[in-house]
DNA sequence: ACGATATGATTGACACGTCAATTGGAGGAC
DNA sequence: GTCCTCCAATTGACGTGTCAATCATATCGT
């Protein structure tokens, strides 16, 4: 347990010692990338990412406005986790919320002139530093290896449907 | 803004269409694979993330104990976080705070036995869902692609320290 | 029409994380 | 010894996320 035993590498089923270090590198650094990504929109934009998935998917949106269960489906959250993020969102102004027209259930995700206004603001900053933290820390061949790692690591882990 | 309007690829800032493709696939990847690793840690051993972190470096300490500060640096945590942390996991007896001998400002933390059996129930599973989730996944050329990656991305990150 | 059930959305409780402010002892200048 | 400053650690406020429970309306079967 506390020294490095020479693995039976007979094949049962934990990774190797080298498996784990790049597996560690690999969570640390897509968990600093985000940290990083987030700081600077945090202090740019005053947004938080979950503040610009809203923003997105409202300001893509016909007419500004989303069903809450269709916005929710659309970045992949609960929606109990909206619920709470549009209440903190509709106290500073960004969206506001409306009675469905068409079911009484329902309501209805409104982007406000604030809301717009910050997202236009924050898209090309946001854009920028995505360029320049990740695109440009990888050579052409890292980059399309870190496509298809992603799309390895999905498709073994999604058959059950995850997202 | 609605259209995808023609990039002027001349070579401004932002990432094209693809390069941002490959970005949402990777970190949306890498959480999608945090939360089924962090949900699979949690109904198999009633333990989050933090927690494992924190019996991993206490187990491997001498004594399985650690000054507060240390413990912070060794996991990477600020040290805010690792107190509210520690005052979750002592309500739940997996640690015990005591002072420390040597600076009265100072505290030790300690592992106890219940935090140390935790651990080891704990390792196990974690260890082969790693190994399931990440390591099988990936082809040997994939796997090691995925850490030249993060290597590339820390290095372009981290030059100002972070961590 | 009416009761059972499904669905849209919210709420409450609680874990987790960050930031800023605070507490209290350590250590140096004099 | 008495300040002043530094440092270890904690605390409070608050944003964020999950889970389970709740509420109200829709909708289906009869």
């Amino acid at each position: 347990m506390t020294e490095n035993t020479p693995q039976r590498r007979s094949g049962r089923q934990l990774p190797t010692a080298e498996q784990l270090r790049i597996w560690r590198d690999f969570i640390e650094t897509a968990d600093a990338l985000r940290s990083e990504l987030t700081s600077r929109l945090q202090t740019e934009s005053a947004l938080s990412p979950g503040d610009y998935a809203v923003l997105l998917a409202l300001s893509e949106a016909d007419g500004s406005r989303m069903r809450s269960s269709e916005l929710a489906a659309g970045i992949g959250w609960q929606r109990s986790r909206l619920s709470h993020h549009l209440g903190r969102m509709e106290r500073r102004g960004l969206i506001r919320r409306e009675e469905s027209a068409a079911d009484n259930r329902g309501a209805e995700v409104v982007l406000t002139p604030t809301g717009a206004e910050a997202f236009r603001g924050a898209t090309y900053p946001h854009l920028r530093a995505i360029r320049e933290l990740f695109v440009d820390a990888l050579t052409p061949d890292q980059l399309a290896a870190a496509g298809e790692v992603a799309v390895a690591l999905r498709a073994h882990l999604g058959p059950s449907g995850k997202v």
